[in-house]
DNA sequence: CTGATGACTATAG
DNA sequence: CCTATAGCCATCA
């Protein structure tokens, strides 16, 4: 598999990340097919255009910490979307209990709606 | 080819 | 909470 379509496939997972939701390297790696590849969607990040549509920020280490040093300009960027997205760090963390992304809750819980459909 | 690097992570003290 | 260590792996000089 070429790099370049490693990098679309991380991007595509990273944009599938919903709005005041938010993901681990890790996890966006694996989503990606690429197991242990953390380092992987850091670096792709890394390179990514200031002008691509991307939700970047709502990308953090597992264990809920912005990976930039607190205080830089990129840590601050960083907290800035997320508070813009109701998105806040309490004592440096995103509350994961609330914000992790959970991919397919939305069908696990919209799914059995269809019950109410035919009522 | 080789070695350093890093927007990572898990574990141990 | 913090430091140290050890895996990890694409990328780059």
């Amino acid at each position: 598999m070429k790099p370049s379509q490693r990098a679309k496939r991380i991007l595509d997972t990273i944009r599938e990340i919903p709005v005041g939701m938010i993901a681990s390297y890790g996890q966006v790696a694996e989503i990606s097919g690429i197991p242990r590849g953390a380092r992987q969607v850091g670096a792709v990040l890394r390179q990514l255009d200031a002008d691509e549509d991307v939700p970047w920020h709502r990308v953090v280490q597992a264990s809920g910490r912005i990976a930039f040093p607190p205080g830089s300009p990129q840590f601050r960027e960083q907290r800035r979307r997320l508070a813009s997205e109701g998105v806040r760090l309490c004592r440096g963390r995103v509350d994961m209990s609330r914000h992790a992304w959970r991919p397919g809750l939305d069908e696990l819980l919209w799914k059995p709606s269809a019950q109410w459909d035919d009522r």
